[in-house]
DNA sequence: TTGTAGGCGTTATCAA
DNA sequence: TTGATAACGCCTACAA
């Protein structure tokens, strides 16, 4: 009969049973510390046999309860299916997995109470640690604040620029701003004077609509949300796909009665749907409108014309916020930081 | 100062001191069980107060490991980049958490080692539940079989079809398979007779190559490896993109010298590919060649022409893993099933 | 160098 | 209707 490995009965007692040591010796010896506390190497060697032979594996929940460390890493992320790939969740997974931690991943949806509730779940799983992402800033209230701040070790991932206030935590920033700016800067270098943003009117496209208005600003163009920003509905659940949704959009508010040059879309979908749209309307791409996306989506590069786009390195990013978490919890009494990375344009034909 | 929310001092104790009451009445009753034993409404809502005053939080830990359930599934899915979104994780922590359950998320790799461990470290931390998606069929070497076997409770979310053989647990299976059946079954409706797969030679890829083969063969067609597949070299880390990699294939070993009438690419990215390498070859797509891909990305249908290809629903499989999962734990002797879910061809104008 | 005992915070089982 | 008391499995002093 099989035995439910839920149920694993060889408990750190049969092995002082089956050895005739202590519990506590072969704790010792099975955490390393047998050397140090100098435990006969054959006490030592023996030990480990027999807890190998029968198959001996440790209760994370008692160690847990003890006082030991968890080895678990909290996952606090929204799922974007705006995000080309979002392969965060397991890259994080991955990474922290190399360095001996396990994660527990919840998804944050957009929801404070959700957040409130599952960041106090993690503290009461005794994780070790957070990464908490927010969908964008706005969910960064005081409440959700002070629960984070109550974390030892926590970092947030952030995809906007980030006033630290009361956080402690590292804060790594992947901000689109400076892509943005690329992008602007582009289309003023290769003679545009009126570009437009299309992009779907959320709190969290606010801060993409102010960094884009700034850039035209500094380049004396006008910025005014009624010229430079065009704005698309709210995707909601039931909508058709992503790329749909613009394409509607573009018609029903006739995209082509603005007068722009260059559109920078908020989604690579909504760019590819521009490029369709605009050569339907007998626009040419990029002679009369420069085009670009946001993400960089892999298939940007098979559009015809070829899309040019804004890149996230999401590995790059993980990385970095897996290194602050593990220096974080090897040094509890290191100063938190704040991490900027750079999203940057990727220059393909679409934008001339 | 802040307190560690990792050391909360509140525990069920606190509470019995503060009612009055001894730490078992409190626990039944703040587990929801004093109606059912006959506690007086009014210690109840004592209890309930007095815990939401002192902000108790009960520790999972401890409770997981004296009572039986730890209310926690154990994920162990492959990152897969060549899912257009994989969100395939983050949906099952949000379908599991509104059932009252948390997830541990690993990545699989693509390692028979790393799934072993991973799965008994599951097992240590006791989770009720686990879902286990082998990247392919591949994955399921005996050793790894008879650890799956040992959970009370697991799903086996396969994306080949399956032979159970040992294995207990339920099966669901989302299988390519009749989505391809569908695509040759267009081919040769619209009058195609030289169908070809463009695959990547990967074990993960046999299952299709063998299912285009079955096709063909089933409507009296050349099925044999030379005439009907064209192969990819497997994608290596240091590659570039999907995209590329398909293109430099197409023109290294010359596609257009290979006798065709219509393609299905083992990935949408590889089907753009095609689309620009054969219309840059002076070949109609879909006149001269209907292209069609696999798991239908967002941005498929925004292609020119227009993308056909296979699509999965990686919502429809979550939710059926889901209820397969919680229905099994909660009736602990039903017994194991197999679900079919079936892909399906999307018609669009790449593929006539 | 090894063993003993107490505690971590719950749940479960009885008894009252 | 409520309260002791014993697990659960591990860790860490402290004693020997």
């Amino acid at each position: 009969m099989l035995m439910d490995i839920t149920r694993n009965r060889i408990t750190l007692q049969s092995v002082a049973t089956h050895t005739g040591l202590g519990r506590s010796t072969v704790s010792l010896v099975l955490n390393g510390r047998g050397n140090e506390l100098g435990i006969a190497k054959k006490t030592q060697d023996r030990v480990f046999k027999v807890a190998r032979k029968l198959g001996y594996r440790p209760n994370s929940l008692a160690s847990g309860l003890a006082g030991k460390k968890t080895q678990t890493i909290g996952l606090l992320l929204p799922s974007s299916p705006f995000y080309p790939q979002n392969l965060i969740p397991q890259e994080l997974s991955l990474l922290l997995h190399r360095q001996g931690y396990h994660t527990y991943l919840v998804d944050s949806l957009q929801d404070q109470d959700v957040i409130l509730e599952s960041l106090t779940e993690m503290a009461s799983r005794r994780v070790d640690g957070v990464v908490f992402s927010p969908y964008h800033n706005h969910f960064l209230t005081p409440a959700i604040r002070e629960v984070l701040n109550q974390f030892s070790v926590s970092v947030l991932l952030a995809h906007e620029p980030i006033v630290r206030g009361s956080l402690r935590g590292h804060i790594v920033c992947e901000s689109v701003v400076p892509g943005i700016h690329e992008v602007v800067d582009h289309f003023v270098k290769t003679g545009r004077r009126r570009p437009m943003l299309a992009t779907n009117m959320t709190t969290s496209n606010q801060c993409k609509i102010k960094a884009f208005q700034a850039a035209l600003s500094r380049h004396g163009l006008k910025a005014g949300e009624e010229v430079s920003v065009f704005g698309i509905s709210r995707y909601l659940e039931g909508d058709p796909d992503y790329y749909t949704h613009f394409l509607n959009q573009f018609e029903s508010k006739h995209l082509d009665e603005r007068e722009f040059d260059a559109l920078l879309c908020t989604s690579d979908e909504g760019a590819v749907a521009a490029i369709n749209y605009l050569q339907e309307h007998n626009r040419r791409v990029p002679e009369d409108v420069a085009v670009v996306g946001l993400n960089d989506t892999p298939l940007a590069k098979g559009i015809r014309p070829p899309l040019a786009s804004v890149q996230r390195n999401y590995r790059n990013t993980c990385e970095l916020v897996v290194k602050r978490l593990i220096e974080k919890l090897n040094q509890p009494d290191l100063e938190p930081g704040y991490d900027d990375l750079r999203t940057k344009f990727i220059r393909r034909e679409s934008a001339g």
